[in-house]
DNA sequence: TGTACATCAGTGAACGCGCGTTCACTGATGTAC
DNA sequence: TGTACATCAGTGAACGCGCGTTCACTGATGTAC
């Protein structure tokens, strides 16, 4: 490696990196992906960084809070593809519900460490109010989809709660992607069907007993 | 620590142990239990059994034969919880099916060290020939016990498929227990209800929609 | 536009520490006869 | 029952290593005037 130079290759134009917050987030997201949420040392992370074991502490405080960023911003972009997926709920609340379900697993699939990061780690929400913050507004997405979602309800019966709804939706989620769709696949158990398959089918097979399917154009189903 | 005694108090009587073994698979699941599965070293494993750093490495190969041993020792106990639950599908399968579902959450609960060491470390289970066999023991239970559920369809439409209602009620029970059962109560998120009355319900619900229902005395719901 | 100065974000050397691992060893146990 | 011997399961000293963290430092940048 060229004096000068980052891990990458890139050009260090100068004595400050000037994205090194940045390039250190970047860092550990490989590392975790890699080898897991435990896997390194905040040393492994500036090497990586191409920069001094001392650089790092001007902006975290320790290897925890460097992780715990990652999952932040695991969670702002994991909120914006759900919300995305939502799209409103448009065309239709249940076909929508169900694009949440896909974006749920493909951000899993795609970003196995901020994924990590978020859910596997043993560190409190809590402790940290941005990384709370940015887990409900994710949760929130779910929520605002789910009661949508019962607003459809028909038939005999009372309204489902929402928030229920959310919850067992986001269980079964969840479940599948921490057990199925796992940091690396060839570590993971064995499906007969793609795990978006079982969720979309799971999904469907909870709402239809709530009185709750997707709207046909011209009916009620 | 008096020297000739164990970290609990035991008395060494001899030289040898005698059980080092047990005593290091135990002192690792207290340590993962405090701290998760990656936050203590080989050597720390060593001391908290009263023994040499050395000592360990005639009885596993690095710390990760360690920790796959409490993993493996966990799904031993954990298919006894759940096929005790199940009971063989007495009184009445759907009822017994629950029952399992609270086994599952309160397996998390009562032994969370176990439950993080089968679940939530990196390691491909591929790898660990006695561990793989011991998760698909553990999953066959439940996988009976989907099937008799199964068999109860009744109404129109075909029988569910016993392999995909257990892989999302896995998946549910697994994804509850995840997020609301972890490591740490008070680390974990909040929740409106506790996780067996989420976890029952959402199974209820989703075996409902299959045409399968508790088998009242007498009745076929 | 030029200069002085404060602030920022890096360096690199230093430290003590605990870890993983190896090794020759030794005390205890089990077995053959 | 007694003795010799092989095997087993520990010890403890030793090693090199990388880590976390601190520190005085320095080069670059931004701002006041």
């Amino acid at each position: 490696m060229r004096f000068g130079d980052d891990d990458r290759g890139r050009r260090r134009d100068s004595y400050h990196h000037g994205n090194l917050r940045e390039v250190l987030v970047e860092a550990a997201r490989a590392l975790i992906a890699e080898r897991g949420t435990a896997g390194f040392s905040f040393a492994e992370v500036a090497r990586a960084a191409g920069v001094s074991a001392a650089a790092p502490y001007r902006h975290f405080r320790d290897r925890n809070a460097l992780v715990a960023e990652v999952a932040r911003l695991g969670f702002e972009r994991f909120t914006a593809d759900l919300d995305r997926a939502w799209n409103g709920g448009r065309p239709e609340p249940v076909a929508a519900l169900e694009n949440c379900g896909r974006a749920y697993l493909a951000f899993a699939r795609r970003d196995p460490a901020a994924y990590a990061a978020m859910f596997e780690t043993g560190f409190a929400l809590e402790e940290d109010a941005a990384l709370l913050a940015a887990s409900e507004r994710a949760f929130a997405v779910l929520r605002r989809a789910a009661d949508a979602v019962c607003a459809l309800h028909r038939g005999p019966g009372a309204r489902p709660p929402g928030l229920m709804v959310a919850l067992h939706i986001w269980a079964m989620a969840h479940g599948i992607a921490s057990l199925f769709v796992g940091r690396l696949d060839a570590a993971r158990r064995k499906l007969p069907m793609a795990p978006e398959e079982l969720l979309e089918a799971g999904v469907l097979i909870y709402l239809q007993s709530l009185g709750v399917a997707p709207m046909q154009p011209g009916g009620t189903a």
